[in-house]
DNA sequence: TTGTAAGCGTTATCAC
DNA sequence: GTGATAACGCTTACAA
């Protein structure tokens, strides 16, 4: 079956091309009736627009591009449904793809979703992602680009982030108010931007509070559960062991609620963990774990209304940073007064 | 910044923007010479093919279009994620859109797809999914459609699902290996195929050891937690209550397993429990379930597999099949005896 | 080996 | 109010 386009439904009436594409666009210019005549020869040939067309046309896809380091991940598959969300009714479709963290990765990425001319590109900075040009580049082309979690500090480019630190800092508060004394921090990769502020949170936290900052209770991992396990023993190794640990993941704090659970410790009563991300897995636990939320449907809801602001506002180089307030889940493992 | 052409290309050499095109596509007719200088001036002038024009020209857009109920749900971002890397290397992109199981939405986007012309569509039906004839217009349009996990019976449509009554049936069956001997069944929606297999090897299962099948043993359930305890408070005020359930969802066995174990059973001595997707949860449990894996990522994987055969072989009415076999967890829940 | 010109399906700018 | 025509950027017969 071959596509009907414009012409055919032109040969139908006896009109021309230019006169169908008006009267499918409503322009006021053309009569009624041959406005229903068309629309009607339309339905009738089954027609449907060719969007290839229109695009290379307009210089408008239509579609937006969104990368993420992995897609099989709760809080980046939540982005891209909050983006989805808002940017479907729009009419723009998205096209996502993942860098599995690699830097070369998302050059090629960013490469190929500028040849799909895309009209905007949505990004979480992939971890080993390698120096600014590919991003300044999509910025030459005209093409929106917003950071989202994950950003890079380069002038006129929008993003949409969670402050970390604020979140660490609630945290790290909440535990001290538990009347915890000696409080650990595990995080991950401090070449990241998000985990150092996690960190700072932490620290301005204890500090705030009168409690010294022990660098023995900051301990870095990979972000698996096993590591979280091994951290946590090398912690209650230390001389004087802590009393309670504030993860910069989820799955680091299930590891060392393991850990500790193995060698007896009773949570919250003797030890308190609070994690982030707030993982679904966090609340079904059977002793639930507390955690700090980052809003992801609202952080991708919120990056895709940025890139319509700049698409509107025909200007890509206004920088806009959105920094969303994070909360903290106060659950089980870290709650050892009631209310 | 203006986007380079291949006539831009054409006017520094003083040559035809169709040798251009050719030095390009490397076509053998094209003297070494040529080839090289447009090679260096497209790099000079910082070259990318417009990837609109060429999908209008040639008919293909080198986007598939993947649709799921949701993406962020473990299993169909896995999916995606299998698709996606099976199909990037080959130049293609992934274009997903979710019908929050609506019928209405799962026609809109098919639609929208098919004038965005993408190469083909990879698609697990809605749980309201309405009628077929918008999978068989797929088809009329020449456009390759492929089910993946919840499939709909038409002719020359092909799919990749998994043998969900063999995985019930590997459940149970290892239930009452284990010693149960009143085995329930909790499920969603009779009306899906994939849970009325899953029933159908439950089923099985009991018949091939002669064992009862009991009709209030089998309870159907919205895929919540809250649902499964409610569920396993109902089954264990039975008069004869059950001493192992096979759910069909993961969430459903986490809601039985913590009712069961606010009344006291011990779990696996005095009850075994066995879910089904093998959600990333189920292990992090201090109490592991077992489930029933559905390996979503090979599942991706294939169905882009079978996409990129139907491509390759011209003809859309290739009707294939493919089942997967789905491999049962073993985990703390349902393991009495060890080994 | 390279140039010419048509065509993919739209929309926009002139005309009339 | 409608028609002709050019243009978006690329590929591809057909010529030369």
């Amino acid at each position: 079956m071959k596509k009907t386009t414009i012409y055919d439904i032109a040969k139908e009436l006896n009109i021309t091309a230019a006169t169908v594409s008006r009267a499918l666009n409503d322009n006021p210019r053309i009569s009624e009736d041959t406005k229903k005549l068309v629309l009607a020869t339309a339905k009738k040939l089954n027609y449907k627009q060719n969007k290839l067309a229109l695009a290379l046309k307009s210089g408008k896809s239509k579609n937006v591009g969104v990368v993420v380091p992995y897609i099989n991940r709760n809080f980046f598959s939540t982005v891209i449904r909050g983006i989805e969300e808002e940017l479907n009714p729009k009419g723009y479709n998205v096209i996502i793809s993942q860098t599995h963290e690699e830097g070369k990765k998302e050059i090629d990425i960013v490469q190929n979703l500028l040849n799909a001319q895309v009209d905007g590109i949505i990004i979480s900075a992939s971890r080993q992602s390698k120096g600014n040009d590919h991003f300044k580049y999509v910025l030459s082309k005209n093409v929106p680009l917003i950071f989202f979690d994950r950003k890079k500090e380069i002038e006129g480019i929008s993003s949409v982030t969670l402050d970390d630190a604020q979140g660490a800092y609630q945290a790290t508060k909440h535990l001290i108010e538990q009347g915890c004394k000696h409080i650990a921090h595990m995080t991950i990769d401090l070449s990241l931007l998000i985990y150092q502020n996690r960190l700072a949170g932490y620290k301005q936290a204890l500090a705030d509070h009168g409690m010294e900052f022990n660098p023995d209770y900051v301990i870095a991992l990979q972000s698996e559960i096993v590591a979280g396990k091994d951290a946590a023993k090398k912690l209650m190794g230390l001389p004087e062991p802590p009393d309670a640990i504030f993860s910069a993941t989820d799955l680091g704090a299930l590891g060392a609620i393991q850990y500790l659970r193995e060698i007896g410790k009773k949570i919250p009563e003797d030890f308190c963990v609070v994690g982030f991300s707030n993982e679904p897995f966090t609340q079904f636990m059977e002793l639930p774990i507390s955690s700090v939320d980052q809003s992801p449907l609202l952080m991708g809801k919120t990056a895709a209304k940025v890139f319509l602001e700049q698409i509107e506002s025909n200007d890509v180089k206004i920088e806009k940073n959105v920094v969303l307030s994070p909360s903290l889940e106060i659950r089980k493992s870290s709650q050892k007064t009631l209310g």
